[in-house]
Formats: C-alpha cells, structure tokens, sequence
DNA sequence: AGGCAGTACTG
DNA sequence: CAGTAC
DNA sequence: GCCT
C-alpha cells in the first residue's frame, strides 16, 4: 500500500505495545500513513507539551484538537480488562492523566480506515471493557453525524457564543438530520461489517414445548407478521388470546378446549388444533416465507416507516433490500425522523442490556443533578418493568409541587442542552418547541458501540403517576387499563383518571354516543386520581402491580395477569 | 357492523 | 388528514 | 380476529 499519510498529525497511543513481528509491521504501516505512535503517556506527554507551546497559546484549542487528533488503539482486546489495565499498559504517571477524555478505539478502526483510504467515523469502533459497570465518561467534541475528516480541524478563532446564539445552535445540529450520502455510507458499512446477528432458531426447545407454550409460541410471531402487514386489529386479537391462554386453568388438548378460552374464537380455535396435531402453523409458515413479508419487515425497522410507507416502497418503488433503498426511493419520500431512522438503522434495532441502561440512567440523572438537584430524573419504560433487554431508554422527569410547564420545560431544555455539550445527545427525531415537554432523540455513552433510542418526558408533579403509568407500560397494559376506564365511563390518559362532569354525560346522552367518543376537552373532566398509581389500579378495579408484573403479553412474563 | 387507547408530531 | 410513534 |  503506498504512504497515504491518512493519519497525518494523528498520534496513536497503542495498548498494548506489542513487539511482535505482525505488530511492528502494523505499527510501520501506521508511521507510512502519517501517524506517530507512543507506548506510553511518558513519551506522549512531552509532544503535548510541545504541542501546547508551539500552537495558539490558547489552552482551550489547543486541547481540543489534541483531543480530534489523539487515538488510543486497543491492540489486543484480551488484554484489556478495565481502565487500570489501560492505565498501566499506558503506564499513566502518578501525577495522572486525563486518559478518559480520548477515544479508545479497536485496531479494526486503523486498519478498516486503512482498507478504504479514508479516515472511518468512530462510532462503531468505540472500545467498550468487557463487564465494565455504569461509570461514563464524558467526551469533549460530538462526533457522529459531522464526518470525522471535519472533526480535526478545530476553528482556530473560537470565541465565546452568546447564550441565546449557543441555544440556537445545538438546537439546530440537534434538529438536522445527516446528508443522504452519509447516511448513505453508514448503512451500508453496519450492514456489512456488523453482519445480521442470526435469529434464535430454536427448533430443538419446540420439540419439548407443551401445547399451550407452542400455541404461545406460534401466535405471538403471528401477531407481529399481522401487524406488518398492517393488520393491527388482526395482530392484537392474537395478542389478547396469547394472554388468555397465559390465564387459562389447563392445556388446550381439543378444538372445545381452545373455544372455551375468552378470546379465543373459531379462526383462532383452529389454529390451535392445527399447531396441537401437527406441531406446525403452516399460514404463519407462508407468511414468513414470502419475500414480501420479508421486506417489509425490514422496511418497518427504520423508525418513522410503518405498513403504508413501506409497502408503496415495496410494490411501487420496487425495494427488496435496505441498501436498495437509495438506488430506488426518491429522496423526497424521505422524512427528517426517517432518515434518522436509516443513519441509526443498525444502532436503533439492538436491543440495550438492562446494564447499559443503567450506565445511562446514572449518566443523564448526574448531569440533571448538575443542573438543579430538585428536578428528579427518574427512568422508566421497559427498564422499570425490569426487563432484561431494553428497547429505548425512558427517562421522565418531575419536581415535587411543581406544576409549572415552562420550569418543567426550562429544566428540559437545559438538560438536553448540556447532554448534546457532553456528546450525549446525537439528534432529535423532531424539532424542539418552546414549551418543551416531550423530547424524543438518540444518545450514545462514550465507551459504548451504539447510538440508544432516548426519550424524555417532563411532567406535571399532579399528573405524575398517570404519565408513570403510561410510560411505564406495557403498551397492551395501558390499551386494557384505558378500556377498564372507558367501560366504568371514566377515562383515562398519560395524565391520570378523570371522571366526566355532569354536562359532558348531558351531553353524550343527547347525542346517544359513548362518552369515551366524546372529545376530550379539560373542562369537561374532571382528575380523580393523578398522583398514585396504586389508586389508579384500585379506583379500576385491579390490584396494584409492581411494574416488573406489567410485561403483559411478554413471552417471559411469570405469573400472568387476568385481564 | 363497528369498535378495538389516547395523544402528539410531521408533511 | 393520513401516517407514525410513544 | 374477537366481541357486542
């Protein structure tokens, strides 16, 4: 390969340092490229220093772009077991350094940089410890949706940004979405080098299921081939029965079996013979064979794309694949949050360990400490049913008395504010508005390889434990509990339980419809319950669940819950 | 035959 | 308003 | 796809 000096005015900080024959060649293709390397801080120190006198004696840039140009490569990931074991391969002097504030990146990152001629975005080479428990870091600049080649070379006249014009403009990167070509080149790159992991095919554990567990089993892919397909009655009816076979008081052997089960009814009673006597559900078996199902499948796993946009992709523009997506949608038909959804495709389809969640909780809760002690950031969502796995991380945000919306939403913005400084935050699905209550955005720890689905959501102190509730979930727990309400003519919604006033039944009654028809204006209701989600519960008729025994419908639910 | 949770944001 | 998401 |  001839010198490309790709690496020029980069310094490597390698770890470990190997002297092996494959290394030294590595470490000569490094140098070929432009890049100077160290073994340890000792020797890079002294070029800081130098680096610190010779530039702008403004400390402030000159760190900076030490930190855009400054790589510690992980050589040997073996090796490297947690920040003490990085310090003493670094050799970090008593004196300390600030080792935490530099990327840590795997060698893939320097030899894939190498293979395509160009310096690669970090984000997907970020070395993480294995095991390593929810210390974060902070990083310096925000990387990700700016290319790295821009990245290195700090504004050499930075001056200090009026308040209101620093406002604006985090705002404004949070709200831009990336250019098509990189999105373009990210998608492509996840979908090569982070391969698809392979789905669980568990054909040995169907073999020793009973009938019910296989029915479960069965009926819950069913539910979500049906609501790709758009059919989102069709796909929560299996839903419903999955949970009343969940509830059921012993196996299903016959047709009058699986009739006697509410919910279940003579399509669906059906079904559960044919998977009884044949161990097979050969509809659900075409469905997932069909190309078309397939697509869109994946075509629904970009976020802001459902069952209509991408079956016109599909039949009209003609769209088999992910990467086919650039050759034959117009760009026209992309929406901000969709491409978003593409940049982030592979991150966003993770599911998060509860141990990163975690790590995240501890993150934004200590920087909206930071901000004001008395605002309390509190995470919900699947984290706080207690799931093993998380889809997105939820974070809900209160202070006690405070029923004021713009303190909330001046906490709020304040909060996503310093969160885009530290790097957190790396987009916002929508623009944010002034009373911002409700922020919807991607947030990526620095020691961690992907880019999480992050929500925020300011409410009320009187409307606490109705918008605990809903953000709590599940989402098929709070649809029944919705139901209950309606059913008992009260309503309830992310704010808590009201009770409708005596005009508003007048009404109703006049115009012979349902009073959960009737639009919901705040004056014609009244909060029964807002602040305690135990008497929402009861105030339903339903005993108090713990969140961990709300995953209604969730295959690992324990227990069940009669609904 | 009509409902199936209720709300908020984009375009 | 339709579409999407929470 | 089930229930009213």
């Amino acid at each position: 390969m001839e010198p490309s000096q790709l690496f020029k005015g980069y310094n490597f900080l390698l770890v470990p340092f190997l002297r092996t024959k494959l290394a030294s060649f590595r470490h000569n293709l490094y140098t070929k490229n432009g890049a100077t390397l160290y073994p340890t801080i000792n020797q890079f120190a002294k070029q800081v220093k130098k680096f610190n006198s010779e530039l702008i004696p403004d400390y402030y840039d000159s760190e900076e772009a030490l930190h855009y140009t400054t790589i510690i490569v992980v050589e040997d990931e073996e090796k490297l077991t947690d920040m003490t074991s990085l310090s003493s391969y670094l050799k970090v002097p008593k004196s300390g350094f600030p080792l935490d504030e530099y990327k840590v990146l795997r060698l893939a990152w320097v030899t894939d940089s190498l293979e395509e001629k160009k310096l690669l975005p970090y984000s997907k080479y970020l070395f993480s410890f294995p095991e390593q428990k929810g210390k974060v870091k902070r990083e310096r600049e925000s990387e990700s949706l700016s290319d790295v080649k821009e990245e290195k070379e700090p504004s050499k006249k930075r001056k200090r940004k009026s308040v209101d014009e620093e406002h604006s403009l985090i705002f404004e990167k949070l709200a831009s979405p990336p250019k098509i070509e990189d999105i373009k080149k990210k998608v492509l790159a996840d979908s090569e080098s982070l391969r698809a992991s392979t789905p669980e095919s568990d054909e040995e554990d169907l073999k020793n299921m009973s009938n019910n567990e296989l029915i479960i089993h069965y009926f819950s892919q069913m539910a979500k081939e049906r609501k790709v397909e758009g059919l989102q009655f069709k796909s929560l009816s299996y839903l419903r029965a999955i949970n009343a076979i969940k509830n059921a008081p012993k196996e299903i052997e016959c047709r009058e079996d699986a009739l006697s089960i509410p919910k279940i009814g003579k399509s669906l009673a059906d079904h559960c013979v044919e998977i009884i006597e044949t161990r097979k559900f050969g509809q659900l078996k075409r469905q997932q064979e069909s190309t078309e199902a397939h697509v869109m499948k994946e075509l629904q796993k970009i976020h802001g794309v459902g069952a209509v946009i991408s079956e016109k992709w599909f039949n009209h523009y003609g769209v088999r694949s992910i990467p086919d997506i650039f050759e034959k949608v117009p760009e026209s038909e992309f929406t901000d949050a969709i491409k978003l959804g593409l940049y982030y495709y592979y991150d966003w389809n993770q599911k998060i360990p509860r141990e990163e969640v975690t790590a995240h909780s501890e993150f934004v809760s200590d920087v909206g400490k930071k901000i004001d002690p008395k605002f309390i950031v509190q995470t919900v969502g699947s984290y706080r049913r207690e799931t093993k796995t998380c889809g997105d991380v939820d974070f809900f945000i209160m202070k006690e008395d405070c029923n004021d919306e713009t303190k909330l939403s001046q906490f709020l913005t304040t909060l996503v504010k310093e969160l885009f400084k530290s790097g957190y935050l790396k987009c916002s699905l929508f623009p944010a508005h002034d009373q911002l209550l409700k922020f919807l955005t991607g947030g990526q720890l620095t020691d961690k390889k992907f880019c999480r689905r992050v929500d925020f959501l300011a409410v009320k102190w009187k409307y606490r434990a109705g918008a605990l509730i809903y953000f709590t979930g599940n989402d098929i727990l709070n649809r029944y509990m919705r139901t209950l309400a309606n059913n008992k003519g009260l309503r309830l919604n992310n704010e808590g339980l009201f009770k409708p006033k005596r005009r508003v039944i007048d009404e109703a009654n006049k115009m012979g419809i349902r009073l959960s028809k009737m639009h919901f204006k705040e004056d014609d209701w009244t909060l029964v319950e807002g602040e305690d989600e135990e008497k929402i519960f009861n105030l339903l008729g339903l005993r108090y669940l713990e969140p961990k025994d709300r995953n209604i419908g969730n295959l690992s639910e324990i227990g069940g819950f009669r609904l």
